[in-house]
DNA sequence: CGTAATTGGTACATATTGTTATAATTAATT
DNA sequence: AATTAATTATAACAATATGTACCAATTACG
């Protein structure tokens, strides 16, 4: 659990796993140091910003010298709550469930995928990434079972909400939405939305400019 | 293209496909009119904020009446662009562009899947959406012979800059990125990113909270 | 030890959002 | 037809949030 002394907003939130794949690029290109500066022109950011962005969960800079790429990655990985490990299942396996489980990174950050369920018969059964297919007639009894953290909602529009309803009775806490609706949920729940279809219209949007 | 005397701010426009969203709800629902401060209700934003976000593309609504549902929608379906057609091709045949293939939302509002192209040989030949995937190699010639406005990318991290690179070359003005990668295009193309592995770990960081 | 580089933090500027108030307009009621 | 209630459009303002500029303090390094 975080402690910070400064509240951060959420845009800086949303920023922080684009510096952590910067980072994680440059370790692998067995980069030490980087400045501000020159990681700005990187990311297309402000050398300002960056700083102000990474202090406000701690000094991890060195004036006269920069970022320690290392342990700056590692700082932004524990922040990111990547140092724990999450059980996640994913509800719905047509294809887009597919594309999820078979995101090597997922398991590489350490969520873990623990289940995949559907209600169709014909894709119960079938395997799906690692794990085969159980019916959703499984999934209480599986939530219980296996402590899941995260599910993931690749449902159709018309049972998300009842879906995300009965996931979150179960005790589950995150909520990653590939549904194309807002879900209702807890207080101490959270939903990180993918809506496609808005990220559609916003492109026909801005192809109109 | 949109001759607005106001220039909208970003966070505007990206809540226009919500109230899409909304407005096509209501109008399944038969309900022909809606206040500002139902919508508000609705929506969980505040009236305030409704009215002046619709009104900074045109005053759309009556004073006494509230909004027509039906024309409001209209009106919000002619300024996200979807009263035009679009031509798209997915890159990547695997399970995201089959998902993304399969989105019947994307036809409806007139996205039309004009094709889906691949480099691995098993994928080659196959039926994705309504389509035959085609190889990489057809794809220069495909754009051009069919007028594409916009690419959807679902291919691997190491290759999305040079497709996009590609893409843009041949004149596409609109590129849905799901790769994980940050994409560098000419000033007149519009990029919209889908970035799963950040709502992942935006969702991780917000369950350490 | 001096110089150049670089952060941390503060102050400032801009953008966004929310609130309040009011005139104009419409619908409903009597 | 007149009155009342509802509601938007618009402006003004306040409160937040976000981004930028600056500079003292610190460090690296020759």
């Amino acid at each position: 659990m975080h402690r910070f002394s400064k509240k951060v907003s959420m845009t800086v939130v949303k920023r922080l796993p684009k510096y952590y794949q910067y980072l994680t690029d440059l370790q692998l290109n067995d980069i030490e140091k980087i400045s501000s500066r020159e990681l700005a022109s990187l990311m297309g950011l402000t050398a300002s910003q960056i700083r102000q962005d990474l202090n406000s969960f701690g000094g991890y800079g060195q004036q006269g010298y920069g970022y320690n790429v290392g342990e700056l990655r590692e700082a932004i990985k524990e922040i990111l709550g990547l140092d724990s490990e999450y059980n996640c299942i994913i509800i719905g396996g047509g294809n887009m469930g597919h594309a999820i489980a078979n995101y090597e990174r997922f398991k590489r950050e350490g969520v873990i995928l623990k289940g995949v369920f559907d209600v169709d018969p014909l894709t119960v059964g079938t395997v799906v990434g690692s794990v085969v297919v159980k019916h959703m007639d499984e999934l209480d009894e599986f939530i219980k079972a296996n402590e899941i953290d995260i599910a993931i909602l690749c449902v159709p529009r018309e049972v998300g909400q009842k879906v995300a309803t009965q996931v979150t009775d179960l005790g589950v806490k995150g909520i990653l939405n590939f549904s194309p609706l807002d879900l209702t949920v807890p207080n101490d729940v959270v939903v990180e939305n993918v809506n496609i279809t808005d990220s559609l219209f916003t492109l026909t949007y801005l192809l109109g400019e």
